[in-house]
RNA sequence: GGGCCUAUGGUCUAGUGGUCAUGACGUCUGCCUUACACGCAGAAGGCCGGGAGUUCGAAUCUCCCUGGGCCCACCA
């Protein structure tokens, strides 16, 4: 007999210091990936974090740890894991953070001084984030770590550009962008939000040519009146019939601009009227585009006016020169009133600040032309939940080309040169990473068009989605070992958040079907948003944050991940309850003490035969656990087993079996033998459970298996084999537990207490259970 | 304005046609019963948002309404 010693100092909570004994062993495991293992493939494209200066919140935390259960399960279910760990590191955020930290402009900073500053800022950020993941156990691969600022990955992305544009899916327009003056650059409708902000509606006067009459128009932009090249009302509104046609006078510039009849006037709105200018917004757009309007340029890339808006406005920034022009109007007495109103603005998703629509000669990805396609895709991707298929499709039926190209710094740079004499794109070839900006095109390059030899880079960068979007080939090595590449792709599953669907999610699926045909996994596994204890999404900008560290350090992680696994379904939006984790906490204690009374008694690990009854209604209710809880995992739903095992253990092993047994496995008036089938049954069922729990809660399930079953890791174990579940056992089981409730509540009612001996009968049923259940009550 | 999702005891959460609706947290009562007081036992608490329909039968399916969330289009 090999007597167990005691669990860890005899401490008779679970907690973060005992965390903190294994952490080490626990992180330091290896979990290899090979190709050529005969075991079935289970690829993950994990969710590369944003290195992005702001601190992971508490709910990001939670969805990790669950794309983390899901690993570990996969491996203990036995699948080769490919389980990559990813840093997200190109993009504004960083030169943002990076700005503010060094309090500098990034465009009067020299820039390879700027990416010097980047890069170490990131590399701060990066470490903490890594701190943070092996805090709670993540166990991705972090060996093989990759960063999408590498050489390698830009390389990925760029030659994944050139394949796309020498198969023409690239097009360059010049079109009315989305351009956010803060930041400088391009960007897509993704990234657009809508904020209601308060504006003026200012109504003024325009003159009529060759009349006295006026007709009054309602402006929220009048700065940009310089550009007015129409003026709409609706064709059914009889206040401006007799105007129809006519030829009004801009006031300040003295114009002349038509009065069209369109239906996009709305009569009820403002003064009916609408000026048209080049941009308000997109309607001005299409209704410049439709009736054949001219566009004139008002606003240039750095936020000012330009000599368009004439001697008093040019030059001011936009927000001075509305200002500047409600006086001009109103010294000129054409100003009727000025409303405030709320106004839903158009604002840059990264620095909160409203977008221009200028005009500008960027790069897009074709996306119109096979949105049918694109939809097609969407339909076969499996989605878990599938509820979240909708935001998808949605957002794919009014998706539009995707400009690619940004003016920023910290990015894959777009490898192209530009002929310096006929202006001719220079593509060069794929595999390599490409910095034109500083460096000079490979010194075979031809202009294709007039043979020219001298060229200039592209100073400008990509979308970070253009990174992000190729994970999925990164991640399977489809430029760098197509045998890799072959087995791993497409991928099993894409874990990611709701939030990032119309982007990360998207993009990913346009990119990898034009470069592959295919999609990129089987599964989409989305889940909610981390909120906060009031259901507010946590963001940095309300400044709700919840800091992960405080609470693994406080709780512990398996406390941690326990709650993010048994608070929700994935897919759910899960709110942050201190309670409710301690309630996590609480259970880890409760599965502790449970092993520290199994742990005391001798126990050798042969198999014997059972033939007790209430050790065979165990280990039945322990094999009905199991097939569920393998059912949760297959399914990729962590919620499932974590309260599945919470519920049998603290429901029905602890308070029904375990009491039911305990004499016997103290050999209190039992023969041996009965006292072996006790202790064998004990630890069948907490082998088995640290074994199911183990991917949830990896710290404790480690600590107790290494003290009780084996110096190999828990982590290492397969899940435990299904085995018949004897139903008859169960419902006696059913009854065995109704009368343990009978029992205890009329002990309760008499006033007596629990082990206080009572006078009653053992229903015919239950009479199986023997001397157990005699022992359990101290029946008479 | 259009679309999608959602609505279960005080709070959160399971449950997709069929016995008294799951569990957790919280609340109340009594107990230190040699694993655990971060515990044990007992109890209270829900006309499963409202209405109509389908069905022998609905929390579960259909429609309408209401509340919440998200997305899209929007007020010049």
């Amino acid at each position: 007999m090999v007597e167990h010693e005691k669990l860890k100092g005899d401490a008779k909570n679970w907690s973060r210091d005992l965390e903190k004994e294994v952490i080490v062993s626990i992180n330091d495991l290896t979990w290899d990936f090979s190709v050529s293992s005969d075991k079935e493939i289970f690829s993950i494209d994990t969710p590369p974090p944003y290195t992005s200066g702001r601190p992971w919140h508490l709910g990001a935390a939670a969805q990790y740890s669950k794309i983390d259960m899901i690993g570990r399960s996969q491996r203990m279910l036995g699948k080769a894991v490919l389980f990559p760990v990813g840093m997200d590191r190109n993009g504004i955020p960083v030169e943002r953070y990076t700005e503010k930290k060094h309090n500098i402009r990034m465009r009067d900073t020299p820039r390879e001084d700027f990416l010097k500053m980047c890069k170490e800022s990131l590399d701060e950020l990066e470490n903490e984030m890594l701190e943070i993941l092996r805090s709670f156990g993540y166990s991705g691969d972090f060996k093989s770590m990759y960063r999408t600022d590498s050489e390698n990955y830009r390389a990925l992305t760029q030659s994944t550009f050139i394949e796309m544009w020498n198969k023409g899916m690239i097009i360059r327009g010049t079109r009315p962008s989305n351009y956010c003056i803060d930041c400088g650059t391009t960007i897509a409708d993704a990234e657009i939000e809508y904020k209601e902000m308060d504006t003026n509606l200012v109504y003024f006067y325009f003159n009529i040519e060759g009349s006295d009459k006026k007709i009054l128009v309602a402006s929220t932009r009048p700065e940009l009146l310089a550009s007015c090249s129409a003026i709409l009302v609706n064709p059914e509104d009889e206040r401006f019939k007799d105007f129809a046609g006519q030829t009004a006078i801009t006031p300040i510039y003295g114009k002349k601009v038509k009065i069209i009849q369109h239906s996009y006037a709305k009569a009820e709105f403002g003064s009916g009227t609408v000026m048209i200018c080049s941009y308000g917004d997109y309607n001005d757009i299409m209704i410049i585009k439709e009736l054949g309007l001219k566009e004139t340029i008002l606003i240039n890339t750095n936020g000012k006016m330009n000599e368009n808006t004439g001697e008093r406005l040019n030059g001011l920034k936009i927000n001075r020169a509305r200002e500047e022009i409600i006086k001009l109007l109103q010294d000129d007495g054409c100003v009727e009133k000025i409303e405030r109103i709320k106004h839903r603005t158009p604002i840059c998703d990264r620095s909160k600040t409203p977008i221009e629509i200028i005009p500008l000669d960027e790069y897009y990805v074709k996306v119109i032309d096979i949105r049918s396609k694109l939809l097609e895709l969407a339909e076969k991707l499996e989605i878990i939940p599938e509820q979240h298929r909708q935001i998808l499709i949605n957002w794919l039926k009014v998706s539009n080309d995707w400009p690619i190209s940004r003016r920023r710094y910290y990015g894959t740079e777009i490898p192209l040169w530009y002929c310096n004499n006929c202006g001719e794109p220079f593509v060069p070839e794929e595999g390599k990473y490409y910095r034109p900006w500083k460096e000079k095109p490979p010194e075979t390059a031809v202009c294709r068009k007039c043979g020219g030899k001298e060229f200039t880079g592209d100073e400008r960068t990509f979308d970070t989605w253009m990174d992000s979007s190729v994970s999925s080939l990164y991640v399977t090595k489809y430029l760098y070992d197509k045998k890799f590449f072959s087995k791993t792709y497409p991928m099993t599953l894409r874990p990611q958040g709701i939030d990032i669907i119309r982007t990360w999610l998207n993009y990913s699926i346009l990119r990898n079907y034009l470069l592959t045909d295919k999609l990129p996994w089987k599964t989409a596994w989305i889940d909610g948003m981390g909120l906060d204890e009031h259901g507010e999404k946590m963001s940095k900008s309300k400044g709700n944050g919840i800091d992960p560290t405080d609470v693994i350090e406080k709780y512990g992680a398996d406390a941690f991940r326990f709650w993010a696994a048994s608070e929700a379904m994935p897919g759910s939006n899960f709110m942050f309850s201190e309670s409710r984790l301690q309630g996590s906490s609480k259970f880890l204690t409760k599965l502790w003490n449970v092993a520290r009374l199994i742990s005391q008694f001798p126990f050798d690990g042969k198999e014997i035969e059972i033939k007790n009854y209430s050790d065979r209604w165990i280990i039945a209710y322990t094999n009905k656990l199991i097939k569920e809880c393998k059912e949760g995992y297959t399914k990729l739903n962590p919620f499932i087993p974590a309260n599945k095992v919470r519920e049998f253990v603290w429901n029905v092993f602890a308070p029904h079996y375990v009491e039911l047994v305990k004499a016997r496995a103290y050999g209190e008036g039992f023969s041996a033998e009965e006292k072996e089938s006790a202790i064998y049954t004990l630890n069948y069922v907490l082998k088995r459970t640290l074994l199911l729990i183990a991917p949830i809660t990896p710290f404790i399930s480690d600590t107790i298996w290494k003290e009780l079953y084996s110096n190999e890791p828990v982590h290492y174990q397969k899940m435990p084999e299904n085995s018949s579940v004897d139903d008859e056992m169960l419902s006696l089981g059913e009854k065995l537990m109704e009368f343990d409730s009978r029992v205890w509540a009329i002990k309760k009612e008499k006033g007596i207490s629990l082990r206080e001996k009572i006078n009653m009968d053992v229903p015919e049923g239950l009479k199986l259970f023997g001397e157990d259940l005699i022992k359990m009550h101290n029946i008479e």
